[in-house]
DNA sequence: GTTAACGTCTTA
DNA sequence: TAAGACGTTAAC
């Protein structure tokens, strides 16, 4: 007996949304939710794979221009929390006042919510209206280190691959804001969908390629491939909001798309998709860049040009990018980096105009000692994908206003860049597309650049030197600056980690706990229950808690379970035997100790209870 | 729902 | 740098 979507879908609900929306859309969603239609596509437009061979070498051998669908997680070198992870959970890890871009399902105009009213939301029942929480990314929060990507993708994505790690590593600030931002902060999000949202055809931000794990619930996929043609139809499509109707009718060769609970899709760049939730989901997702699909890239960038997509719903950097990347090709396979300081600052370091300091290299191998390098001594062979992508990203860059050119602060010559890319093009221009498929992506920072350990870096930042002055006249390059010097003067203490502490709360046993109020204090005195005003709103000095532990309802984040092993949410009697739940102090995980169970020892802190550093923070120390 | 008060940010 | 203000969380 075949289990299918529509037993998961509430029909009912979809029918009501197709009355309700009906003016606005011009199709109706349970027509496009069962029509065959779109199944008659699947097959030869969706790859079907396991997590084995998904790997650098299918994406040299395909370019990766099929979606692909992975039902088990197995293999695909994924890191996800438990499967009961709550939205709540997802709250208290990136904070209440964290904002979330939200989608109004009925109107397809999004607006920004913080993760507390979110969370009331969701739990509100009946929900007054669909809303979809699209896109919240959580790196440099607590969730940061529960997740890490698919590993193919970790091993092509231009974020780890080419942007400098330096400055990568500067990151300090966890919310969005572009002024904070010191790298294209798009590589973790999490998307919370209640039952019956849909999401309208739309491109990837960039033309980036785009990894969804479904962690709950159930999502349905509508496709369409990116050839000129259906690019230019979603363009035409997108401008004539008012002539409503089904892009995926309009398209050529569009598909549609189950994706259960447990599966993971891969969609590549530039393809036009609708989604729907059939139930309630929570899915993990990412956005790449990648040297194999850097033409659809592009022209899914010409299309966000032509339709004037704002700003905040770009690929953040996204020329700065293109820049490093030229210059990891180069530099990967020559040997020869464009990368060097500011000007500026050379000066200030009193070093001779020749020399070149490349600050990437200097984050990792500070006092100007070669890293390993990592110059082939064979011809390496380019992919025809790359090859033509590297003419089109000289072809994209030259072809743009001199202001719009966006070299970053830290190419001090771009031209000459360009003529070694040019050079390199015109040497590779013979190389065979079989020997190209190596398994072994070119774009690397040592011979054996390990992807399984998640930015897990060696953090030397360079010496930061002093740029409190006038500059660089551009956004990109000021903030640069600004935070490298602002890095200085911080050194050392400060969270990185956005998300609230989980706050503490009473023991109830000890000495403290047990003492009634003075009424005399400052505390006391104020409290509304003596007649004060209420403002001060602490304890009285008598009845502070020594042994201040974590909440009952504090739970694994590994494991989900409380400190009693039980279920979080349940209620239960305090304080019989002590909670199993430790909180590291430097990164403010919650763990049972055991769950991570790796080896390495913890250090547990007798200050506190359930304190301690874990293994992770602790390595290497 | 209410009450207590933690912890952080603001102010002097 | 300490005192004050207060939003938010935990417990009930």
């Amino acid at each position: 007996m075949k289990k299918t979507v529509a037993d998961l879908i509430d029909w009912e609900a979809v029918s009501l949304q197709d009355d309700e929306c009906r003016a606005d859309r011009g199709f109706k969603l349970k027509e496009k939710l069962k029509s065959e239609k779109f199944d008659e596509n699947r097959e030869t437009m969706v790859e079907i794979m396991t997590g084995r061979e998904l790997t650098v070498e299918y994406i040299q051998r395909s370019g990766f221009t099929k979606p692909v669908l992975v039902s088990r997680k197995d293999d695909l070198g994924l890191k996800i929390p438990h499967r009961e992870f709550s939205i709540d959970g997802i709250r208290s890890a990136v904070g209440s006042r964290r904002m979330v871009d939200v989608l109004d399902v009925r109107t397809q105009k999004t607006k920004p919510m913080c993760m507390k009213e979110w969370c009331k939301y969701w739990d509100s029942e009946p929900r007054e209206e669909i809303l979809n929480g699209i896109s919240l990314e959580f790196s440099k929060t607590r969730l940061d280190l529960q997740v890490t990507a698919p590993r193919v993708v970790r091993q092509l994505d231009w974020i780890d691959k080419a942007w400098p790690r330096h400055l990568k590593e500067l990151q300090e600030d966890a919310s969005n804001s572009l002024d904070d931002m010191m790298y294209p902060k798009v590589q973790k999000f999490v998307i919370m969908s209640v039952a019956n949202s849909f999401m309208d055809f739309h491109l990837s931000f960039g033309g980036t390629s785009v990894w969804y794990y479904v962690l709950r619930g159930h999502k349905v996929f509508w496709l369409a491939p990116p050839t000129d043609k259906n690019l230019l139809l979603y363009e035409n499509w997108v401008k004539h909001q008012d002539r409503p109707g089904f892009f995926g009718d309009l398209a050529e060769g569009a598909c549609r798309l189950d994706v259960p609970a447990g599966a993971t899709m891969l969609l590549p760049a530039g393809w036009i998709h609708a989604a729907f939730t059939a139930k309630d989901s929570v899915v993990f997702s990412g956005s790449f860049l990648h040297s194999f699909a850097i033409e659809k890239q592009l022209k899914t960038c010409y299309v966000e040009e032509t339709l004037g997509t704002l700003e905040r719903f770009k690929f953040p950097f996204y020329t700065e990018m293109l820049w490093y990347v030229l210059d990891r090709y180069v530099s990967c396979l020559t040997g020869k980096s464009h990368l060097d300081l500011p000007v500026e600052e050379k000066r200030r370091m009193r070093l001779e105009k020749g020399e070149n300091i490349d600050p990437n290299k200097e984050f990792v191998n500070p006092g100007l000692s070669e890293e390993a390098p990592v110059v082939p001594c064979e011809h390496v062979h380019l992919t025809q994908a790359e090859l033509k992508g590297l003419k089109f990203i000289i072809m994209y860059l030259m072809t743009r206003p001199l202001e719009a050119m966006e070299v970053p602060v830290i190419i001090p010559d771009p031209l000459s860049l360009i003529a070694s890319v040019k050079d390199l093009v015109f040497a590779h221009m013979k190389d065979c597309p079989e020997k190209a498929v190596t398994g072994k992506y070119i774009l690397r920072w040592t011979e054996d650049d390990d992807v399984d350990e998640d930015g897990k870096s060696k953090k030397i930042i360079p010496r930061p030197s002093d740029y409190s002055h006038k500059l660089a006249e551009n956004p990109f390059q000021r903030k640069y600056l600004k935070a490298m010097s602002a890095k200085k003067k911080q050194e050392g203490q400060r969270r990185g980690m956005e998300a609230p502490k989980r706050r503490r709360a009473r023991c109830a046993t000890c000495v403290g706990c047990k003492e009634i109020d003075c009424k005399t204090c400052l505390a006391c005195r104020d409290m509304t229950k003596y007649g004060g005003a209420g403002k001060v709103k602490q304890s009285c000095v008598r009845r502070k808690c020594e042994k201040p532990g974590l909440p009952v309802a504090a739970a694994c984040t590994v494991c989900g379970k409380d400190g009693w092993g039980g279920s979080p949410d349940h209620r239960k009697q305090p304080g019989q035997a002590p909670s199993g739940l430790y909180e590291c102090l430097l990164c403010f995980d919650i763990i049972h100790p055991q769950c991570r169970g790796d080896g390495e020892a913890g250090e547990f802190l007798s200050r506190q209870p359930n304190s301690w550093g874990c293994p992770k923070c602790l390595g290497g120390m």
